[in-house]
Order: C-alpha cells, then sequence, then structure tokens
DNA sequence: TATGAAAGACATCATGT
DNA sequence: ACATGATGTCTTTCATA
C-alpha cells in the first residue's frame, strides 16, 4: 500500500498539465527510457492513481458567473424527516445543469456551486428554486468573482 | 460567433467522459469517418472550446475532506487598504497546498475551497492562518461531506 | 467543410540485460 | 529498472469532392 516516488510525481504533474504528451516526449523530459515511463503510467492506471483523462472546456462554454450557495434546513421533531428532505433537495438541484457540484454539509446542510449569466440571474433561481422549499433555516450566497487559484474549476464542471 | 452543432456536442461529451479515446474510437462511436472526427477536434482546439487536456487524480491522492471557506475583511475608512488587503489574503491562501481554490467574492470578500484529512485539521487550519488576521468581518466554515454532483472536483484541482 | 487513402508516428508487448 | 526491436494501431496530412 506504499506511495508514489519522484517519478511518478513528476509523471503526474505533467500530465496534469496536458494530457496528450506522448510517452516518448515525457521520456524525453524525464530522462528515462520509453519503456520506463510506458511502465509507470500503466501502474498509476491500474492503482487508480490516475482516475480518469478529461478535458477542461473553454471560456465560451462555460458560465460566465459562479456562486457558492449554502442551505440549511431547520431540525424537525423527526429525525428521519431531516434525512430524506437532505436527500431530496440534494438529488432535486444535482439534476440542474446550471448546478455544478452539490455535497452535503453536516447533518443539516447543502453546499452547491451554481453557474449563471451573472449575479442577478444566480440570485434569480436561488429565490425561486431554493427559498421556496419549506423548512429552511438559512440560505447563503456568496458571490465567486475572479479566481486567483482553481480557476477552470468551471470548465472542468461544466456540461456541454 | 455561433457555436457548436451536435457533433461537437457529442465529441466534447466522449472526450469529457475519457479523453484519451482515440480518434478512430470516436468515429466508430459516432458514425462518421476519421478524418471528420480528426478535422472537428482540432477546431475545437484551434477555438479554445477545448482548453486542455488533464488528469483526475484517484482519492489516494486526494484530502479526505472539503470545506468551503468565506471570509468578509471590514470595511475600512480607506479603500485602497481593502483592496489590497484582499489581494494579500488571496495571494497567500493561494500559494498554501492544501488550498484547492481561491476567488474573490464582491469587494470585501473571499471564498476558498480547503483540503484537509478531517474536519478538526480543517478548523485548526482556519483558525490559525485565518482567524489570526486582523480587521476580519465575518469567517465561515462549511463543511463538504459527501457529494451528489462534482465529486473528482478535488482530484481535478489537487496538485502533486 | 467532409471524406478516403496513404504515410508516418506512436503505443504496446515480448525478450533479455 | 532499463534497452531494443517487432507489431499493429492511431494520427496526421493531402488530394478531392
Amino acid at each position: 500500500m506504499v506511495q508514489l516516488d519522484d517519478l511518478d510525481r513528476a509523471i503526474l504533474r505533467l500530465l496534469k498539465e496536458d494530457a496528450r504528451l506522448t510517452i516518448s516526449e515525457i521520456a524525453e523530459r524525464l530522462n528515462r527510457p520509453e519503456s520506463t515511463i510506458h511502465f509507470r503510467i500503466k501502474k498509476l492506471q491500474e492503482r487508480s492513481f490516475i482516475e480518469k483523462y478529461t478535458i477542461v472546456l473553454g471560456e465560451q462554454l462555460r458560465p460566465k458567473t459562479l456562486a457558492i450557495v449554502y442551505v440549511q434546513a431547520e431540525t424537525p421533531i423527526i429525525e428521519d424527516f431531516l434525512e430524506r428532505y437532505i436527500q431530496y433537495l440534494m438529488k432535486t438541484l444535482s439534476l440542474l445543469p446550471n448546478v455544478l457540484a452539490v455535497a452535503r454539509s453536516d447533518k443539516d446542510g447543502v453546499v452547491a456551486i451554481i453557474g449563471g449569466e451573472n449575479g442577478e440571474q444566480i440570485n434569480k433561481f436561488v429565490e425561486e428554486t431554493i427559498q421556496v422549499m419549506p423548512t429552511l433555516k438559512r440560505v447563503e450566497v456568496f458571490p465567486v468573482n475572479e479566481f486567483v487559484k482553481g480557476d477552470s474549476l468551471a470548465g472542468f464542471l461544466v456540461s456541454v
């Protein structure tokens, strides 16, 4: 169950930058034989250190604005109800194409990353889709403007 | 300035699922000649609809827990100070490897996605790294537990 | 822009050090 | 872990429609 050495890490870093690098190019940059690189990548895939190869979509295909939304439900008398309510809320959100990510936050909360044309559209979406739900204790919307790190997050999450 | 047709979209969807699909495989699945697929992909790249090819790292390499942190600064007398303070805060956070993403949130706020071994470690990080900063009006931490959509976000953002 | 065919580049695998 | 070579597959280019 041991981990990665420097060569593995170097390969992963290169592939992260550009997953279309050929084995020969990687071999050249890292001064190793192609067969070694080939072998390492095969192992990295087998051991699921590389989960998948994918593309990041360009700005034209991404929502222009993002927001992070936190929703907290009232804690009801019957605990089981809370569980089912949260599950329903998450499921509902996850089916919407402008909802890029949805996750649970503790027992009684949900966080989501929402995309839209602009801040107003997102606010409207939150008002019309989320605020209308019953028994919510708290709904917070944090606009996401310029990224300093992790830009391209939207290009990774958005669907076509 | 118009955009993608159905074929383009179909190609993008396939590549998003698995960017290592060969042109021949894509051609076969979509019942088009290889040269057409090749041509389309070339165009998609040239026009930056495909921004990059990358890998998603597996669970073993991802932080086990995530949290979303929102930080709001006090609005000072001198506006220019706020600007520089926010910039400094974002820059500082973005240099830390357990900070997966950082973005501005309106004039006076910052949102970040933080990774850690567990919730306590993240809380400790927030207390020791963020709460200690001066002139903060508000700091909120939202734990991120199970994803319903957009899982693999961490595997995309994390660095090796 | 779409296609078919041909040339060249590449990954893959087996074998041996 | 590394080298080499054989094989089949894939990409890329180009001529044509």
